[in-house]
RNA sequence: CGCGGGGUGGAGCAGUUGGUAGCUCGUCGGGCUCAUAACCCGAAGGUCGUUGGUUCAAAUCCUUCCCCCGCAACCA
């Protein structure tokens, strides 16, 4: 056996700041799509996902529970774990952020980048206004002076650690150059070189004093170090890596990775800062990164506040692990945003699952089993339609291998379903039922079933890296487990007993089902977000004022920004910049009424000194001023 | 003029060496009965965002403008 040439997939590491929605799941089902179709085709994977457990939104959100980050954390990273095992999802390892030897490796990293000069003891770029307690970069300065106050500003230094990224540009661009399909899709290594590279890049910070949270830097315990080093690092410490050279056999065996598969949102740290990390190592780069597109719901985002959030252990309990990953599989396009809702879920499971793939299973099953008894043999012989048949099949295998190659997912399961189309149109073009009725026309029954039964078993085959537990039941029906592509690599079948694949959802059913658990839910979690609560002094400290809107105008250069000058009674105009230019046009807001928090820290937005801010509503998607009604500008709101 | 992507029959998408506009779903009509009210066939439906140009010929190349999305910069 010649040696198994080496595949080594991973995901991105899931946040565990919440339980993981469908899109976040994507990720791990697309991965698990390539990992289980290199496997097949006799590589040796290694396919790795896991949990990025560190950070102040983490300590937050364990502040609210009223637990430790730890327990936090342990909670969330078991629920993903949950989610990604319903999913059937084939992962070798899951590693945590906060495994003891993760920390400990990403410490001797940050140590070794450090001892080597590349990172650096800096200082925020900062001019400090003493008075505001506030940091501002040069360019923030309003002629040399505190943007917010007009006051002096001192060179005052926040501490932290940088990371060289200047010096490592030049070696990316080249790894760019050297490696055109480093980034996929090509769209978004533009975007990375446009955004980011030509401008130069400006070294990272890549370490904290703001929270507790996170991996220590051995050397100043006033600083834990940041997320890009610690979480992007799993790549390497979850396989053996060790900075002095004694690193794990898997290390030696699987870096570098093939394949990053991540969201486009972080195709940034996975193209930019994690090559660079990697190159201040010493260690060679990935080889590609695919930077997949989102889920949406309908036209949006997910998020917990729209109350949209689909979840795919939830589906998955309703209508079965390959039901879930085989719409994830189909319906996500390559480049752009794919969308998924309850009604195109169903749509896809009934006709694709139940009535295309599901039902030519069955028939040609319940036919080979009552006309036969369920034994099928080859008599080798076909006619023109056979050969037909045969074609198409030769042709469905090698576009949905091309496209299995380009990780283009849905077009190769596009491929698949043509097959089991054609071979539905076989059967009418056959009319078994019709051959079934003279003796003398048995042995074209028989050799129509079996051309039937090959194609079943080479979709079989063929669903297997999107719908493992679908294919291993094809197998077990048709009863072989030959996985040869080819037509007549089958002698003799015997079928066992037709049962459907995949049963027709009743969509009416299905959906009302869902909204009244959707509802439940609801009302369980809904105001579990809350803050903490402030005695009457600490609202005290807020100056809400009403105030009449006398101009409004947009701002160049913003898109979200209207910078509008109220009246608050004082006497001065008061100019405040509100990010609800999408909602309002300037016309909209003069001459209402609004109330302004007045004794807000000032702030310069896109150039504009903002004095305050507009209240305004959440609502759905949609920002809803609050105005007010015969309320003279200047009057004390409580 | 910050960068990039996109605007194709009701919906979602294919369609770059320019040469009769395709696929899936949906709709309508027909066929069949082995099968999960499934399957098969046919039809209707598109000025391929807009303007001008190159060409014998453009969805496909160049140009004007409009709209949508992503990235970046500010959503006080």
């Amino acid at each position: 056996m010649s040696e198994k040439k080496k595949f080594y997939i991973t995901t991105a590491i899931a946040y565990t700041s919440r339980k993981p929605h469908i899109g976040n799941a994507y990720d791990v089902v697309l991965a698990d799509m390539i990992a289980r179709y290199k496997r097949q085709n006799g590589f040796d994977v290694f396919f790795m996902t896991g949990s990025d457990e560190h950070g102040q939104k983490i300590e937050e959100c364990a502040k609210n529970e009223g637990v430790t980050p730890k327990e936090y954390v342990d909670k969330i990273s078991g629920e993903i774990k949950y989610v990604w095992n319903s999913l059937n999802t084939s992962y070798d390892k899951f590693i945590r952020t906060t495994d003891a030897d993760h920390e400990k490796a990403v410490q001797h990293i940050f140590k070794k980048l450090y001892d080597k000069g590349d990172i650096y003891k800096g200082a925020y770029e900062g001019k400090y206004c003493v008075p505001c307690e506030s940091f501002f970069t040069a360019s923030q300065l309003v002629d040399g002076k505190c943007p917010d106050c007009g006051r002096d500003v001192i060179d005052a230094k926040e501490e932290a650690y940088f990371l060289r990224l200047s010096k490592y540009q030049d070696a990316l661009v080249k790894y760019y150059k050297d490696n055109p399909d480093f980034i996929k899709p090509e769209s978004r290594k533009n975007e990375m070189i446009n955004n980011f590279i030509k401008p130069g890049l400006a070294d990272l910070c890549v370490s904290r004093s703001s929270f507790k949270w996170g991996i220590p830097v051995t050397f100043d315990k006033d600083h834990v170090i940041y997320v890009w080093i610690d979480a992007l690092s799993n790549y390497i410490t979850g396989i053996g890596y060790d900075t002095d050279g004694n690193t794990g056999e898997s290390y030696k065996k699987y870096w570098p990775a093939d394949l990053h598969v991540i969201g486009k949102d972080i195709v940034r740290f996975h193209t930019i800062y994690w090559p660079i990390i990697l190159l201040a190592l010493g260690e060679p780069l990935p080889k590609q990164v695919l930077g997949h597109p989102w889920v949406l719901v309908g036209e949006d985002k997910m998020s917990k506040s729209k109350g949209n959030v689909i979840y795919a252990d939830e589906l998955a309990e309703m209508f079965g692990a390959d039901a879930v990953r085989y719409y994830l599989l189909s319906e996500i396009p390559f480049t752009q945003d794919g969308t998924i809702t309850y009604e195109s879920f169903i749509g896809k499971y009934n006709t694709d699952l139940a009535n295309t793939l599901g039902n030519l299973v069955n028939r040609s099953i319940a036919m080979a089993g009552k006309y036969f008894d369920g034994t099928v043999d080859s008599l080798g012989k076909s006619d023109a339609l056979d050969n037909e048949l045969k074609a198409f099949t030769a042709d469905a295998v090698k576009k949905y291998t091309e496209n299995m190659e380009l990780y283009h997912n849905a077009d190769a399961v596009a491929a698949i379903m043509s097959l089991a189309k054609r071979s539905n149109k076989y059967i009418d073009e056959t009319a078994p039922w019709l051959l079934a009725k003279s003796e003398d026309d048995k042995d074209r029954l028989k050799a129509v079933l079996y051309n039937l039964l090959e194609c079943i078993r080479i979709l079989g085959i063929l669903i297997y890296p999107a719908m493992p537990e679908c294919s291993d039941k094809i197998k077990a029906l048709i009863g072989t487990d030959e996985d040869a592509l080819t037509f007549g690599a089958v002698n003799s079948y015997t079928v066992g007993e037709a049962k459907p694949l995949f049963a027709r959802i009743d969509a009416e059913k299905a959906l009302a089902e869902i909204a009244e658990k959707k509802e439940v839910a609801e009302l369980k979690t809904e105001n579990t977000v809350k803050l903490d609560q402030i005695s009457i002094d600490d609202f005290a400290k807020i100056e809400l004022r009403a105030a009449k809107v006398t101009s409004c105008e947009p701002i160049p250069k913003a898109k979200k920004l209207l910078k509008l000058t109220l009246d608050d009674g004082s006497g001065t105009p008061r100019i405040v910049a509100s990010g609800i230019a999408k909602f309002y046009t300037p016309d909209e807001l003069i001459g209402k009424t609004v109330i302004v928090v007045a004794n807000l820290k000032p702030a310069t937005l896109c150039g504009v000194e903002s004095n305050g801010m507009i209240l305004a509503a959440d609502a759905d998607d949609k920002i809803k001023v609050v105005f007010l009604d015969g309320v003279t500008p200047g009057s004390k709101i409580r």
